[in-house]
DNA sequence: GCCGGGCCTTGACCTAAATCAATCAGGGGC
DNA sequence: GCCCCTGATTGATTTAGGTCAAGGCCCGGC
């Protein structure tokens, strides 16, 4: 594979196995190595945070693997989840030094980090760089806002249907697409986790996600995982058009 | 002025009078020249919609003056508004043909527009026109994470406190600065976009506005005008951190 | 002045989801 | 095997906010 081939933030990263959408250093051996230079790895275990809201944060990275989740907290307890980062997806923002939310590892979790100041450098100097970045921006955009339509608008099976097609539907790695249509996957939240991200208590999600069960939507392996025997017929109950509404 | 004083996105924009984010053409008067071609302006009165989801739209635009919503609407009625626009925001996507959301005058509205092909290509050779884009959609991101905080766990009371809040810091064209600190302006939004804005009821709404002013909180002459006579005490039953969190 | 139509307010009642409180299940350590 | 411990379930009860319904206010037209 040549350099031509790369193109960190949606393809293969370098000299590493791994694909992740980092930043395109497409045709440019120079900036290639410039990012090679500045790139470098962290683990995290389950439950373990990466940063808090707060904190100085002089990274940006993306997710190589695992599940990690963007959270913000109120000073009674009160918590939101309002970014689910899965592999491929970026974390942290070219200037600005300090985080604005927590950022906690739902599962074990490898990054792929640049050092910021050397990216925004990066940043200023590749322009399809910018241009990659903002397309991903705008596409978080675009999911925060139909979360927002979730989080004031629909009804607790709703929120847990919809909950349930984005993750089957989003990370193709969890996706294990069996006979006849079916999808199964592990979730990668806890009832607690699903409830932030929701905006719904732990025991609702519980009741909704057994009520889902008694219903035949979704069929339970353990707690944690999953099998969607008709995918079309859980669609219906998101409350989202059914047309899938494509945009380009 | 010379040309060096003109950036749109930010500041005024080339020969019209107004300020309004659009893009930065600093310092290069042949993309300015490119930006004035391709540039036009649109009227629109109270009520009128610019955009439905799913049309075509062909340009890009920035809020001159006046007010503008993104909603979503569900099926059955249900609406969240996702985006408030207020002057110099921006609205569109550039890679996207297809409108995502409804877009509506909630008062008189001038919007300044861009052909959305040549909008392209200017980014495409202008960086720093890019990162401009990239710095407000970030902020945008932000703003719609602050707003999932407020429909996933606030209360009615807080809701409403915030969305004044909100109103009250944002747009300095609305705000009057009172004698001894007290903020004064006119709501540009009618009780039920607040309430499509909040993920409540008009009624709810309405209730809630009932209740801080019997609890002094606000005053309101007539159904739009609104006083808040302590911000700091309003601030206070936003629920947000009292800080400001200021993050940058 | 009178009428009509948007908005807005207020009241009475209802319900979805929160809260409080037991259990229960499964996996790891010993 | 047995014990814990964490996460999940389920039940009983409460409550914030929704729903339905009846006016009220204000402005603009005639």
């Amino acid at each position: 594979m040549s350099h031509h081939d790369i193109e960190l933030l949606s393809h293969d990263c370098g000299d590493c196995p791994i694909r992740h959408r980092a930043v395109c250093a497409r045709c440019d051996s120079d900036e290639l190595s410039r990012l090679e230079q500045i790139k470098y790895y962290r683990s995290f275990q389950v439950g373990q945070t990466v940063v808090w809201s707060g904190d100085r944060m002089d990274f940006v990275a993306s997710v190589v693997s695992g599940i990690a989740t963007l959270t913000q907290t109120m000073e009674d307890g009160r918590r939101q989840m309002v970014g689910l980062l899965l592999p491929s997806d970026f974390v942290g923002r070219p200037g600005r030094s300090i985080a604005a939310y927590d950022v906690t590892a739902t599962t074990d979790l490898v990054m792929c980090c640049f050092r910021k100041k050397p990216f925004e450098d990066l940043i200023a100097r590749t322009p399809h760089v910018a241009q990659r970045l903002l397309e991903m921006t705008l596409d978080e955009l675009d999911a925060a806002r139909e979360w927002m339509l979730l989080l004031g608008r629909k009804t607790a099976r709703e929120k847990i249907a919809s909950l349930l097609a984005i993750i089957a539907r989003r990370d193709a790695s969890l996706k294990l697409r069996t006979a006849k249509g079916a999808l199964a996957f592990d979730l990668p939240l806890t009832r607690e986790e699903m409830a932030d991200y929701l905006g719904l208590t732990l025991e609702t999600v519980s009741r909704q996600m057994s009520a889902l069960k008694r219903d035949g939507m979704i069929q339970l392996e353990g707690k944690r995982h999953v099998i969607i025997p008709d995918f079309d017929a859980l669609t219906e109950l998101t409350g989202d058009d059914s047309d899938g509404g494509f945009l380009v």
